[in-house]
DNA sequence: CTGTTAGCGCTTTCAT
DNA sequence: ATGAAAGCGCTAACAG
């Protein structure tokens, strides 16, 4: 089967490709009668206009991008959920691109959005310690770019976030009330932003309980094999810490792991809270006390901001910012 | 910052388009002086091509559709790990799209897929009970399309796809070793291939051990919820199954609430074997005995096979289909 | 109501 | 070694 093109209609039906044009958008100056005789035809044929010549000539191509370090992160999915609804009902296709934390794939990824690629970006950008943001910057002063999750709010574009410092801080309240006398954090830098947050609100939850900030209780990794080796290390101490905040989803099954290692029961010997969506936290053995982030939210807000931005139905983003609560559910694994 | 084309850095640097296009691409005509020259400005123009003029010049995007029922699905997201991986390779950009399974969407996502938006598409069909495959077939006969996973023999493209049926039969032999006198199964919809192989070496293992095959243990469902309370019927007869091969990771955990629920012990009163993906099957409680797909193989080797037809390295399909190993490990709800 | 024409940004003959 | 021109498929003035 040959790919038909609107001259070819245009030829086959004795008018001209314009004509096939106007009728098959169904303008109104086009008599009712061409207009089905030419859309019948199309129909029949099986005619789809090329989307490149459209995007050539429109100077928009209907499509997004969503930029994210991992799409099987269950947050990450159930954002995709929220903002492929979003994208559907503006009838523009996605474009999904994992920089698993790299800044150098992410910064490759962005030199590929240039020049109408697509019409607008959402994007948690990957764990960048140089903080180098010019990437990111550079896009959204030709196209719109909102960030989600992991935002920078020194960025000039609209983000979209969750109360992250207020559920760290009752998380690690919650640890302290059911008894324990020292707690440990984990995460992947305190440079990213939103694991910024996390920190903070530990560490005020201890400081508003008279607790000690130990250094050694904070524990940043970008993989999960050291991090196991760090956590291995700490736990295995006479003083070992008898709590957890965690800020990584994987890396509390980490922990899991390490703790059947070394024999240590939960919640008996650590009480463990995390950041998680995982939908199978009342399974695990014990069942995980998380705190869940609005993910299908989350991601259809930043990309109803996004899309407002593209229909410039909105210019200015100042008043676009979002944050959104997220839900504590308190299990066997903080009992 | 304005987007700049191949015109604007002619006029700029007092040449042709032609020049400028053949210097970009390093053509062997054009003198070295005009190339650094040309290349020099682009560079700290950063200049990149319209991507739309090109896929309408070259008659071909750099993009490949993949269209699949649920990214929240693990075996999905290790599939596109693979995937992504060959795609980049060939700097070749993906767009994903969930179905939902809903056969409808599906055949309206092919419709977008037409006239030169992608160069190949990947696919593991939507649930299909009317079995009409047209939208796929037709997509065939324009471009690349290669099946995994949910596979249909019957068309006429190339699949990859694992060895469901000797799994499936080896893990309902598992259950039977040990102990299990009536083992029930659950999955989607037997008209779906991948299932129906399940559902066959599942029925074989009872046939060779002397075990009738109850139609009332055959249990499919294309929702979780509906999947729950038949199994709630089914779990709270007094001559209720003591073992249970599941097609479906997903519904294996509405069991495991279900068995919650009526306080059922696994694997004293159940004993249960999964297909699924998930990394955290052995953190659950009890940890699951899995049947695992080798995911990221598996779409790695379709989108081999795609590129291979994209490149044009290979027109014959027949010899290109693969099947697969699976691997089976038994954990606590088997045990 | 319909056709002619120009042009979106790029590549590629065909000249020179 | 470089330029002029045509054309990929489509839309939108402009003309009639």
């Amino acid at each position: 089967m040959r790919k038909i093109t609107i001259n070819d209609i245009a030829k086959e039906l004795g008018v001209s490709a314009s004509t096939v044009s106007r009728a098959l958008r169904d303008s109104y100056e086009i008599s009712t009668a061409t207009k089905k005789k030419i859309m019948a035809y199309a129909k029949q044929a099986n005619y789809h206009p090329n989307p490149h010549a459209i995007s050539l000539r429109e100077r928009k191509s209907k499509t997004i991008a969503v930029v994210i370090p991992d799409i099987s992160n269950y947050f990450f999915t159930q954002a995709l959920y929220g903002i492929e609804q979003v994208a559907l009902s503006n009838q523009y296709h996605v474009l999904v691109y994992q920089t698993h934390d790299q800044l150098q794939t992410e910064i490759e990824f962005f030199n590929h959005f240039q020049n109408g690629r697509v019409d607008g970006v959402l994007v948690s950008p990957a764990n960048n310690p140089d903080r180098s943001f010019e990437h990111i910057e550079r896009m959204s002063e030709m196209i719109p770019v909102v960030c989600f999750d992991r935002v920078e709010p020194s960025l000039q574009m609209p983000y979209v976030t969750c109360n992250d410092y207020d559920s760290s801080f009752k998380a690690t309240e919650q640890l302290i009330k059911k008894g324990c006398k020292r707690i440990f954090f984990i995460g992947i830098s305190d440079i990213i932003p939103v694991i910024k947050l996390r920190l903070n609100g530990y560490k005020d939850a201890l400081k508003k309980h008279g607790m000690p900030i130990l250094q050694e209780d904070i524990v940043m990794c970008d993989a999960a094999q050291l991090l196991a080796e760090r956590v291995r290390w700490l736990l295995a101490k006479p003083t070992r810490p008898d709590g957890l905040v965690s800020a990584v989803e994987r890396y509390t099954f980490t922990v899991y792991d390490v703790c059947n290692e070394l024999q240590l029961k939960i919640p008996t010997h650590l009480r463990i809270i995390s950041f998680s969506n995982t939908p199978y936290a009342h399974l695990l053995n014990p069942s995980l006390s998380t705190v869940v982030l609005p993910a299908g939210e989350v991601g259809k807000s930043a990309s109803e901001i996004l899309f407002r931005k593209i229909n410039k139905k909105d210019t200015k983003f100042e008043s676009s910012n979002i944050t959104l609560n997220c839900v504590l559910t308190f299990r066997g694994s903080s009992a």
